[in-house]
DNA sequence: CATGAATGAGAATTCATTCAT
DNA sequence: GATGAATGAATTCTCATTCAT
C-alpha cells in the first residue's frame, strides 16, 4: 500500500533525523551534556515523540556508535579493494590517510568507535574494519619488502596504532598549537609506513 | 602542636582517599557517570564532606588531572637532563619508551591526563612536559641530521602523535589481539623517530 | 482543536494554583522560608512540575509581583483619570484612599508588590502606577495652590511615603492597638495632602 | 578574679564583634543570604566559636532585634524628655526626625524592628519606644491646639505612620528616583505634625 | 576556650521516561 | 502517530549544627 510506504519513509526520515542531530549534539556538549529535551527540540518534534524512534537514551546512542562503524566501513571501502592495489605501500598510505581523514570529518563517531567508553560494560571486541583493511595492504606489501611474515600483524598494528595516535590527538585536543595538521598527518603516517620496511634485527 | 600535626595528617590522609577513589570510580564510570554521592560512599564518608576537601567535582578532576602530568613529569626528570645527553637520537627512544612505559604502568593515571575530557568543555591549555621534554631532545637532533629548524615542532608533534597512539590504544582496548606489545611499542617509536631524518620534501 | 483548549485551559488551572498557593506560603513562610518542595505539596503536585510552568523560584516571584502591581493598576483605573478630573484636591485624597483601601483589601498583593524583598538583591526599578497616578493629579493640582512646578515630583512622593506608611503599618502590625483605622487613614491623608498647600520655604 | 574578668572582658569583645559583623552582613546579604560560615569569617574566627555565644542563628537574629529596639530608644533619649520640652510642636517634628534618620543610618535595625516579620511565630506585640514618646510629645501639644484629648491617639498613630512611610521606603527602593531625600523627609514630617492642627470636622 | 572535621538534611534544578489525550 | 503534562529519582552543592580534639 502506498500509504503505508509513505508512512515508513516518514519515519525513515525522522529516524535520521533524529541521529543527525543527536550526532552533531553530542559532539558539542558531550553525550551527557545533551538532555532528551534539548535533543528534541534542535530536531524540531516532541521529547516524547523521541521514544517512538528510540527506547532510551543509550540504544540511541548505541545506533550513532554502529552508525559510525559503518561510516568507516564505507569509507575505507571507497578505496581500491586490497587484491586488487598495484603499489600496496602507495595504497597503504592512502588507506591510513582516509583513516585519518574520517576521524577528523567525524569526530563524533571516532570518539564513539574508538575512544569513549561506555560506563560499565566491557567494549565489545568487534572486529575493526580499519584494522583489516591495513593488515590486508602491510599482507599485500610483504613480497616488496623486508617484512618476515610472522611480523605482518605487528606491522600492521604499528601503523593503526600511529594513526590512532595523531587522530586522536588532533580531535582530543583540538586547541594546542599544532604547527601544521596538514603536515603532521602525513609526517606520521610516513614515517610509520616507511619504518615497515627498515632492517630491524628485532 | 602535635595536635595540629595530627589533624593535617589526617586530612591529607582523606583527602588522599577521596582522590583514590575518585580516580578509580571516575575511570570506571567515567566522570559524568559517578555522582558525588557515589564517590563519597564509596570513600566511606559524607557527600557534604567532600566539599571540604574540594571545591566542586570539577576541581576534583582537575587535581586528579595536575596529579597524573605531576606523575609523568616524575617519570621524565628521572631521564637525563635533554642538555646533557650525547647521543640524542637514542635518548629520544629512550624518553619516548619512558612515556609509553608511563603510560602502561599509571593507565588511570595516562587517562586523565591525556584521554578523559571534563564534561562538556574543552581543557585548559597546559604545558605538557612530555611534549616538551621530547621537543628539547628534537632539538638536540637538528644538528645531527636533515631536519630544517622549522620542522621542529612538527617532527616533535609526530613522535608525540605515534607514542600516544600506541600508548592510549594498549591501554584502551587491553583484550584486544595484539601480537607482541613489547615489540610493537619499539617498532612504533622506531618508526617515529627514524622517520624524522628521512628525506622529505614538502 | 477541542483538545487543545481543554489543554490550555487545564495548564492556566494549574499554573494559578501555583500561584495562589505559592502567594499565601511567601507571605506567611516568607520567600526564601519555603522550598520549591514545599510548596509543590501545599499545590499537591510534584515539585518538577513547578517547572513547567515557572523557570525558577525567583521567576515565580517575579510572578507574584507582577500580579499585584496589575491588580492595583487595575483599582486604580477604576477612578476617573486625571485629566478630566474637576476637583483634583479631592481626587488626589479619593486616589490615597483608593490605594490604602487595595493594600488593606489585598494585603498580600500589597507585601508583594511594595514590601517583600527577592532575597538579596534589589528589585528591578518599576514605574508604579500608584506613583504615576497620584503624580499626575499633583500636577494638576499646581494651578490651584503655591506649589512651585519643581516641586512637583517632591510633593508626589511625599504623599506617596504617607499613604504607604499608614497602608503598611495597618498590614503588616495587624494586632497592634489601633485607635479607630477609618479615622487614622483619614487624617493621614488629609495632613499629607493638605500640607501640600502649606507655606514652606525650603 | 583578674583573670576571670579578663576572660570575661574577651567573652564581650567577641559577641560584640559578631553582633556587629552580623549586623552588617545580614543588612547587605539578608538574613537568609548569609551562612554562619561566611559570617564566622567575617568576624575572623571559626564558625563553631558562634555557637559558644549563639544557641543558633535565629537566637542571633533576636539578639539583633533586640539591640535594635535597644539602638532606637537610646537615639530617642538622647533628646529631651517630653516633660521639659517648651515648645512641643518644634520637640514634635525633631522626634520624628530622629526616628527616620536612625531608620535611614541603622536599616538593618529598622527593618528588623519594623518591616521584617519572623516565619511562623507572630511578631511580639512590644510597646514601641518610639510611638510612645511621639505619643507623649502630642500630648504635650494637646494644650497649644485644637486636639481634642480623646484624639492623641489617633494623632500619634498618624505621625508615626507617616514617619514609618518615608522611612521603609527609602530603606526599600533604595534605587527609586527621589526627587530630594532631604527635603522628602522635611515635607512629609511637616506636613503630618502640621495637620495635627488643621481644623476637622470628624 | 577554640577549632575545624564531619554530618545529614535539604536547597534548587534537571533529567529520562511514561502515558492520557 | 504525536503531543506535552506529569513524575520522581538524581544531580551538585550549601547549611546549621555537633563534637572530638
Amino acid at each position: 500500500m502506498i500509504t503505508a510506504t509513505r508512512r515508513e519513509k516518514y519515519r525513515v526520515e525522522t529516524r535520521r533525523a533524529i541521529l543527525r542531530a543527536a550526532r552533531a549534539a553530542f559532539l558539542r556538549k558531550g553525550v551527557a551534556g545533551i538532555s532528551m529535551r534539548q535533543l528534541a527540540d534542535r530536531v524540531g518534534c516532541s521529547h516524547g515523540n523521541l521514544y517512538l524512534h528510540f527506547r532510551s537514551k543509550e540504544d540511541l546512542f548505541d545506533c550513532l556508535v554502529e552508525e559510525s562503524f559503518a561510516r568507516l566501513a564505507a569509507a575505507l571501502r571507497a578505496l581500491r579493494p586490497p587484491q586488487r592495489v598495484k603499489d600496496p605501500v602507495a595504497m597503504l598510505k592512502r588507506a591510513a590517510r582516509a583513516y585519518v581523514d574520517f576521524g577528523l570529518k567525524n569526530p563524533g563517531a571516532y570518539e564513539f568507535a574508538f575512544i569513549l567508553r561506555r560506563s560499565g560494560r566491557p567494549r565489545p571486541l568487534k572486529p575493526h574494519v580499519a584494522y583489516e583493511y591495513m593488515l590486508a595492504l602491510v599482507k599485500r606489501c610483504v613480497a616488496e619488502a623486508g617484512i618476515r611474515p610472522e611480523m605482518v600483524e605487528n606491522a600492521g598494528q604499528a601503523v593503526w596504532a600511529a594513526v590512532h595516535g595523531v587522530t586522536s590527538l588532533l580531535i582530543l585536543r583540538p586547541r594546542f598549537p599544532w604547527a601544521d595538521r596538514e603536515k603532521l598527518i602525513r609526517r606520521v603516517i610516513d614515517s610509520a609506513v616507511d619504518g615497515l620496511f627498515a632492517n630491524r634485527t628485532d
